[in-house]
DNA sequence: AGGCTTACCCGCCATG
DNA sequence: ATCATGGCGGGTAAGC
């Protein structure tokens, strides 16, 4: 997306401040601080930047030391916002100005949890979707009743403006990020380092519930199962039969559990195999629709097209781990 | 792109 | 009484 850099290289920048939370920045640099993982056609180039006056901050016994400052924003293709010290607490406006400004120029901006506070105070997220931790939704929608605040979600992604909820929930948006930047393999293998899901079950993430108390997760046995033979033909009251359910309850327990009905995850689950495929092997189209499950190659192209918004080809194309490698 | 058939799924309600 | 179950209808989305 954004063609200013090479897009071998994604320029992330997080925010620093006094008290910034160490837990969220934990998992920006966790995620884009890490080394190119091996295979990732792309990656990214993340430095800290003080929005203090000076560029150390310190939150709690901690120290650190910034790289940028907000003069120097301009340098990230990408800002991510960790949190915020006080929802009451109005961000500086060359702050504000400043992520106006590189959102003017295509900057893509990300917050995790509180940092909603610091997006919402922009401007930019009015008659958005956004989300931000539970506990603050509240006195977010409050102070900013433009927003189309959706509470119950782990992160929204409007392209140009993304939101997490609470804390953890930053990991499940930091590795769609990497996802559509990268790939599906190479998300899920910083997902297998940092021993998290490559998304959470139920997946489609971003309509999952965020705080259910993670219901008995009695239908994980019967998800696993359709996973390891999607290849063969499957339907909705085949897993219910697996499950030892009538079709109602089954559907109705899946809603429950998992934030989405056992046909749209299971369409879901033959596209992230299609994206596995499409990346490490050279098959043609047709065969991997059928390795995944659909019947005809045009329906795999409708579903990529609508939940990826681009095709298969061209996917392959982006991410494919063995041309121009490096 | 449009029409056609099938499958899904959600509200409603009876049942245990 | 409350609660999970599951059959049925029909609007709607999938699939061809």
């Amino acid at each position: 997306m954004p063609s200013r850099t090479p897009n071998r290289v994604q320029r992330v920048a997080a925010l620093i401040y006094d008290n910034v939370p160490m837990f969220e920045l934990g998992i920006v640099l966790e995620i884009f601080g890490r080394p190119r993982p091996p295979g990732a056609k792309r990656w990214y180039e993340l430095k800290l930047c003080s929005i203090e006056p000076r560029k150390r901050c310190y939150s709690g016994p901690s120290t650190i030391e910034a790289a940028l400052d907000l003069n120097a924003l301009r340098w990230a293709d990408t800002v991510v916002v960790p949190g915020w010290r006080d929802g009451a607490e109005k961000p500086p406006d060359r702050l504000v100005s400043a992520l106006r400004r590189a959102h003017a120029r295509g900057t893509r901006l990300i917050s995790i949890c509180s940092g909603a506070f610091v997006l919402a105070a922009t401007g930019l997220l009015d008659g958005k979707r956004a989300t931000t931790h539970w506990k603050y939704a509240e006195a977010l929608a409050a102070a900013y009743p433009a927003i189309q605040l959706e509470p119950n979600v782990l992160y929204t992604d409007d392209r140009t403006l993304l939101t997490s909820a609470g804390s953890a929930a930053g990991i499940d948006l930091c590795l769609h990020v990497v996802r559509s930047d990268c790939g599906a393999e190479v998300a899920n293998a910083v997902a297998r380092q940092l021993v998290v899901p490559p998304h959470r079950d139920g997946d489609q993430a971003q309509y999952i519930r965020e705080s259910l108390p993670t219901a008995a997760k009695t239908l994980v046995p019967v998800m696993e199962w359709a996973r390891s033979r999607l290849g063969r033909s499957m339907n909705v009251s085949d897993l219910a039969t697996r499950a030892s359910m009538s079709p109602r309850t089954f559907a109705r327990r899946f809603v429950d559990e998992t934030g989405t009905t056992p046909h749209r995850w299971l369409v879901h689950q033959r596209l992230l195999a299609a994206q596995r495929l499409l990346e490490t092997t050279d098959e043609p189209i047709d065969a991997v629709a059928e390795a995944v499950g659909f019947d005809t190659a045009m329906t795999l192209r409708h579903h990529f097209r609508r939940t990826f918004k681009t095709t298969p080809t061209a996917y392959r194309h982006k991410f494919s781990h063995d041309d121009g490698l490096q």
